[in-house]
Formats: C-alpha cells, structure tokens, sequence
RNA sequence: GCCCCCGUUGUGUAGCGGCCUAGCACGCCUGCCUCUCACGCAGGUAGCGCCGGUUCGAAUCCGGUCGGGGGUACCA
C-alpha cells in the first residue's frame, strides 16, 4: 500500500509556524515512504476563509519548497482540493449516513440540551442522546413547532482504541465521546463530517496532525466505520498525533504571538532551510549529537515513530543560531543572490541593480557573507557602499560616542592626512597608512584608532573590515566622508 | 467537574535495565583570536518533578502522587 498524508489547513488569518511544522513532518513522511502529500484547504468556514490566507499558505509553501503532489495548482485525481467546492461529496456522504441510522436527527437547541445536563447532575458534558429514538409522532411534533434538526452520529457502546503514531496506544471510553453535529441546522456540513470524508475519498493512509486533534480521534473512527459499511471509506487511516509548539510560559504559541507568524522569518531574513531545520528539532532529532541537516537527510532519516509526544517550546534564539548555521553552509554567490531580494527591500540597491552596483556588490559581498547570520543584515552591513553621499549619515550615537570628541576629531585628521597620500588605494596600503599615523605615530589602541575612522566612513561602529571597506568606497568617497566628519 | 495527553539542565533533545559520576545543541559565563561586528577555538554553568515498588542494578519497568497542557461547540 503506498502512503498518502495531507495537509489540511483552514485559510484563516496568518498561517502559523505550527501549520508549517505539521507540513514539514506530513512531506518528510511521504517523501521518505515514497508515498503522496495532498494538499487540501478546508474552507469550509465560509465566514472566517479568506483568499488573502489561502494566498499566504501557498505563498509559504513555496518558499518552503515543500512540494505537494496533487492539491491547489497542480490538481490531481481527487479533485476539487477546495471543500467550498466539494458541496455535493458532503450532502451524499450525510444523506446516506442518515438513511442508514449511523446518524439521526436532532431536535434539541444547545440550551435545552445544556439544562438537561445541569439537572441530571451528570459529569459528562455536551450531548446527552435525547432524540436518538424519537417516535415518529415526537417527530412530528417538533417540527410542527417549527424545529430544524441537525444529523448527529451516533456514537457506539463501549471503547475506541488506536495505536497513536506519536503516542502508542489510546483508549476512550465512548460514554465520554457524546454524539456530535455532523451539519448545521441550515445543512451545511461540519469539520467533524467534511474533514474523515474528504480523507476517505483521497484515500489518506496516514493523519499527522497537532495534538490538539486528539480528542475528536475517537468520534472519526467510529465515523470511519460507518463510512466503511456505507462503501463510502475503504480504510481507516491511522493517525499521529503531533505536539503542541509552545510560546513563552505554557501556552500555545497563538497567533497574538508575534513568533508565530510563519512568514514573518522570511521578512526577517532566515533561510526556508534554516526555518524548516529548527521546525523539525520541535518533537524530533537526527542523531544524538547533530543538529543541523538538510531536507534531504531529514527525508532520508525520518521516522515518526521517532516523533517525541512532548510539547516544544519555540526558542527564536535557537532558531537564528541553526539559521546561522545554514548560512554558513552557504557559499559567497548563493548568499548573494539570496540577498538580492532583501538588499532591493531596504533600497540598498536599486531594481534592476546597476552593473556598477552590481561589480561592487560581488567585490563586497565576501566580506560580509561570513559575518551575517540573516539575509537582512546584508542591508546593515552593506548600506554605506550603495548610499548617495548626500544622504550618507553617521548614527548619531556613535557619532557623539566617536568622532564628536577631541580625540576622535585629532584621529579623523590625521586619518585624512595620512590616506590622502596612499598610492595605489589598497586595503593593505591603506591598513599600512592607517596603521603608521595613527598606531605608532599618536600611540593609540588599534580599536581606538579604528572606531572613529570606521564611524565617519561607514556610518557606524558595526561594518565589514574596515581597510576593504575604504578600498571598495574608493578615494574620493573615503576621503570626503572624512572631510565631512571633520567639524 | 469529567475525559485525554505530557513530565531528562533555562530551552530543544539523546537515552529505550548495567556503556550514565546522564551525551549533543542553543543560551548564559570565562578566556583565546582580533581594526568593529560576526565567525572560529578552549573551558565552565545547570537536569532525570516527587513517593513507593520490581531488580544484584532504574532516567529507563510498574503503581501512586504532584505539576503542566488540551478537549468537553450547530469552531477547526
């Protein structure tokens, strides 16, 4: 039997690293058994779907590079991948779920069926079973009051067991599991129905999902044996159920959390590879003593059976420091052209980038590849080269910090003096002067000495070497910029 | 309340009865390197929630307890 997972995600609000998390474990999974990844949206919430959420999933998922082999864009033959569409498929599956006495209707509001539960005393909550055999005169009675009713399934005798993927093995007592809603009373289907019928009919073998799931797991595999006797299932999928990413303290991490946007990582510059690597330590690792790796040995590794059932907390700094890691795996060129993109952004470079631009950006970019642990920090980094003299500007803390004073203004003229006469304008005869005026001649400490040419050349106390720096800036620009922080 | 899940340093994990005086990574702290930053290097810090039991021997098995989380919808 080959493997078939999905994804399922509603298109609400901004998609979660939590969704991307399922994703990843879900693709690796299928990857690894050679098996499909579905890619199916549930917007079946007609109130809360958007397209600007379904934009942002795809978007994501494409960043990721996490492919999917039938779903949005690409089809495939289960299709439509959209349950807005798939109307038909629900109103079948219901009516004959309801023809066959697997469901039943219902006419109770959700405040008679809560003050019945209040009066029994009963430490069960939510629905207590009222109309599962009404008489047909009950029937009548109710809906001559004007009553719509909802199908709910009925729930069978004694206990549901499975062997959880992630878990091992989980028993529910259906006494605790009350019937539930399969439709609303206008008959639009629910999550509880929609969601095993669209698994059945694309035939999915295996359902990883978050941990928050795991109580509705009992109430799907009682659907899923009727589906089967109804031909309507041929398997009931087994199911793991994944763990929570946690936030700060104890709590999920909700969408409040500004951590939990997903693409906000790649505003912030990280690798969709470092991203995902971190993703994968949340409930799961490689070796014992390694942890960083590409999708293709996380591909070739993953077990999940190997998944870890405790919930992770997200560790932002954890998750730059693999980041890094990724970066520097890197060579020069591909950070480069990775970069582009967030150097256009912050209006470093101008699009299309100028081939004067373009010749400096590849003289500079080996000296700030191995020093920037993010895609944005190229734009930090590297500003001062591209920036137009008139809006060049020193920060203002380092300024007063470094070149507004005595010594620094003492440093800067000799600085001046010293590189006015260097020939040819090369970081080492510029190391040499530099080192000569202002090392030896006025006996400063480098880092001293430094610091103010640094500020009044580059804008600030944090740059790439400096000697390279004024050999890329070249003569005119390195010596002007001195002149200008010259009061 | 009831049901279910979870419990190894601050964080993520390795561990599956002796190899554990508990390994790795991030973080934090010390140094080294050094023109800033970053990288790199050397070292340090800190943990098996608790109580019983099984066993020659338990982080590993069993029971209990405590703590945390989730569910308990005509949301997903």
């Amino acid at each position: 039997m080959t493997v078939r997972v999905r994804m399922a995600p509603s298109p609400t609000g901004s998609p979660h690293v939590g969704l991307v998390r399922t994703a990843l474990f879900n693709w690796a999974f299928a990857r690894h058994h050679g098996g499909t990844f579905v890619f199916r949206i549930e917007d079946t919430d007609k109130e809360r779907s958007t397209q600007e959420s379904y934009d942002s999933i795809i978007d994501l998922m494409r960043w990721l590079a996490l492919d999917w082999d039938e779903g949005p864009e690409v089809g495939g033959p289960h299709a439509p991948y959209f349950q807005s569409e798939r109307s038909e498929v629900y109103a079948d599956a219901l009516a004959r779920l309801r023809e066959s006495r697997f469901a039943y209707d219902c006419y109770c509001t959700t405040d008679e069926v809560a003050a019945r539960r209040l009066e029994s005393g009963s430490k069960v909550m939510g629905y207590d079973g009222f109309c599962r055999d009404l008489t047909d005169d009950q029937v009548a009675a109710f809906i001559a009051e004007g009553r719509r009713p909802i199908a709910r399934f009925r729930m069978p005798d004694g206990s549901i067991t499975w062997d959880d993927l992630v878990r091992g093995e989980v028993t529910f007592e259906t006494q605790y599991v009350p019937d539930f809603a399969l439709c609303r009373a206008n008959g639009d289907p629910l999550y509880t129905l929609v969601n095993p019928v669209d698994d059945a009919l694309m035939e999915i073998t295996h359902v990883l999902r978050g941990e928050d799931l795991l109580s509705s797991t009992p109430r799907q595999l009682a659907l899923y044996e009727a589906l089967k006797e109804l031909g309507i299932a041929k398997l009931t999928p087994e199911f793991g159920h994944l763990p929570y990413v946690m936030g700060e303290g104890n709590k999920k991490l909700s969408k409040r959390d500004p951590e939990a946007h997903a693409l906000a990582y790649r505003d912030q510059g990280f690798l969709p590879e470092g991203l995902l690597n971190y993703l994968a330590l949340l409930g799961w690792s490689i070796a014992a003593d390694r942890d960083v790796f590409s999708l293709e040995e996380m591909v070739e590794k993953f077990d999940i059976k190997d998944v870890n059932p405790n919930p992770a907390r997200f560790d932002i700094k954890k998750a730059e420091a693999i980041n890094a890691s990724h970066m520097r795996l890197l060579s020069t060129d591909e950070i480069t052209h990775r970069a582009l993109p967030y150097l256009k952004r912050d209006g470093v470079l101008t699009d299309p980038v100028s081939p004067a631009d373009q010749q400096l950006l590849e003289l500079a970019m080996p000296f700030v590849a191995e020093r920037i642990n993010k895609l944005t920090e190229a734009s930090r980094m590297l500003g001062f080269l591209f920036v137009a003299e008139q809006d060049f500007a020193l920060d203002e803390a380092d300024r007063a910090k470094l070149v507004d004073t005595d010594e620094g203004q003492a440093v800067l003229r000799a600085a001046y003096d010293a590189l006015a006469r260097v020939e040819p304008w090369s970081a080492a005869r510029i190391s040499d002067a530099l080192t000569a005026a202002l090392v030896e001649e006025m006996g400063l400490k480098p880092r001293v000495a430094f610091g103010a040419v640094r500020v009044a050349v580059t804008g600030k106390r944090i740059s790439p070497p400096l000697f390279e720096s004024l050999e890329l800036l070249g003569r005119d620009r390195g010596l002007g910029r001195l002149q200008s922080a010259l009061s």
